[in-house]
DNA sequence: CATCCTCTGAAAAATTCTTTTCATGACACC
DNA sequence: GGTGTCATGAAAAGAATTTTTCAGAGGATG
């Protein structure tokens, strides 16, 4: 087999599952920036990647070249190819003419949103959501819709490792009230509710606030009903060229805010960080024996 | 004068007349498919111009370069420029926020890790993907571990709107093995594992493929064990400045995949969903009559 | 816990690349 | 034609890069 048809970042991604650390850090560093970090000498490409010069020589030959000099030739030809030929290989992400990859037209929107919402949104109400979700005096509760449920869930996921008192409510309204009656002052409800709102979560948040719950919303530009009664609201862009709105712009916040948290309460957190792992693992013990 | 600003293309023209009989041909050939061809040794370039390797030291210190080494560093930064990056960098995203809050840190990692995988990932692969999931007859399962049950859930949530023959695993492993006996030849199954791979995701791949079912990976630049057994997989970056992986790029293909299945079976779609609201409505209607 | 195996990088060896030196030849000017 | 200057490349010297060797680290296995 010869390995000119193919791309080096091709030849890559084909033997990665072969590559050993050392190869897999080494084929990061040349497939971050792509081709260009392969263009000087080994020395460098080695240093850059943090590995020695040897696992270089090792790693292009495993991959099929003849070594370091044959593996740079075929990324010359591979970046005069991607120069002189626009279309070739770039045309990804690259223009923002009509008929591209829908990727392409999905990254853009993303991108767009992104940038609109940071723009708009104020970090002084995300440092009080943060600071709000890391006392933990008080109880947390997640809810979501149809769609938003799933974004409730993985907030909830990550938070339930961080804090003790968090609870995720189901998707399903019917028992909300039981879980609004259990909520104490100081607790926090966390709403998602996007575009063809619910109209449960108003009476859900109408509740919450009688029994001394503050609330924060994640809603799109038009915002959720349910954020007039909300103590914070984060507006988030949920454009897409799709017939869905997108939630990706939500996740990132949602991360954001989980890392804000952590990051506030590490002490606490590794520690308990460190028990759930072990839970976990004797889990596995118990399932699977031996 | 440094030579920063001004490309070596610019030194060239602005030098010409003062060069030699034998620069001025080494001149045009390195101007010849610029900047490309001068990616090669020294040597490498002495031969494509028929001139001695010399002849290229003394010309490019006369262009003001150190020497050939340091001439072709330039060379290299112009190639990483004219190729590179099509996102653009921001300082700073979020206004009135300094550089290094965590919302601007997530949103540049965030692009980064966008950008990688868009670089990294084949649009055949996705298109692939996406006409494999368009295709009706196949039942489609859809299942994630810890974390990425939630990612499973909200792909699974749209698909089931979409299209008919959806199912979702619950997280929990124990009930998997069921699921698999109901797979049929044709059926694809759709994991979700990312780092701290779960264990139990092999078994039930194989036990998937031993049915004769197709296996769609969602994974981390690292690579899931199952990713070995599918026939498709996305390998995304989940880089974030945090202690936890960002899920917000898989979320990303995970829309971009639902747009494609959706817009290339829009007719029956329509149908679906019509029906599907109705559905709901009427379901409000009999929770809360009035 | 001993043994094997694989991976890894330090260091040496081999090779290639870069620069310098220098001899030759071309041309201009006296 | 003699002389000087300059351009040029062959070849040597010098410096780097690339490859190989090898020993130790670390992990798996019995």
């Amino acid at each position: 087999m010869t390995v000119a048809s193919k791309t080096v970042s091709d030849v890559i991604h084909s033997h990665f599952g072969l590559l050993t650390r050392a190869e897999k850090q080494l084929a990061e560093s040349l497939l971050d920036n792509y081709p260009v970090s392969g263009l000087g000498s080994i020395t460098t490409i080695a240093e850059n990647a943090g590995v020695s010069t040897p696992t270089v020589v090792r790693m292009v030959q495993k991959l099929g070249f003849k070594g370091y000099p044959d593996f740079q030739a075929h990324l010359h030809l591979e970046v005069e190819a991607t120069i002189s030929n626009p279309i070739a290989k770039h045309d990804r992400w690259a223009q923002n003419a009509p008929g591209t990859h829908i990727l392409n037209r999905f990254a853009d929107a993303i991108m767009g949103n992104l940038r609109q919402t940071l723009t708009d949104l104020d970090t002084a109400t995300f440092d009080s959501v943060a600071s709000l979700l890391s006392d933990r005096k008080r109880g947390l509760y997640f809810v979501g819709g149809r769609i938003t449920g799933a974004l409730a869930e993985y907030f909830f996921t990550h938070m339930q490792v961080i804090r003790p008192a968090t609870t995720l409510l189901s998707s399903n309204s019917s028992s909300w009230p039981q879980y609004a009656l259990n909520m104490n002052a100081g607790d926090i409800l966390i709403i998602f509710d996007i575009r063809r709102y619910e109209q449960e979560m108003v009476s859900l948040a109408t509740a919450a606030r009688k029994r001394g719950a503050e609330i924060v919303v994640f809603t799109d530009q038009w915002g959720s009903p349910a954020a007039k009664l909300a103590r914070h609201a984060f507006r988030v862009r949920i454009e897409a060229p799709s017939a869905w709105d997108s939630s990706v712009v939500t996740l990132f916040i949602v991360e954001a805010l989980i890392e804000a948290v952590q990051n506030s309460t590490w002490d606490e957190t590794k520690e308990r960080m460190k028990t759930l792992e072990g839970l976990f693992e004797q889990t596995k013990l118990f399932r699977k024996p031996g």
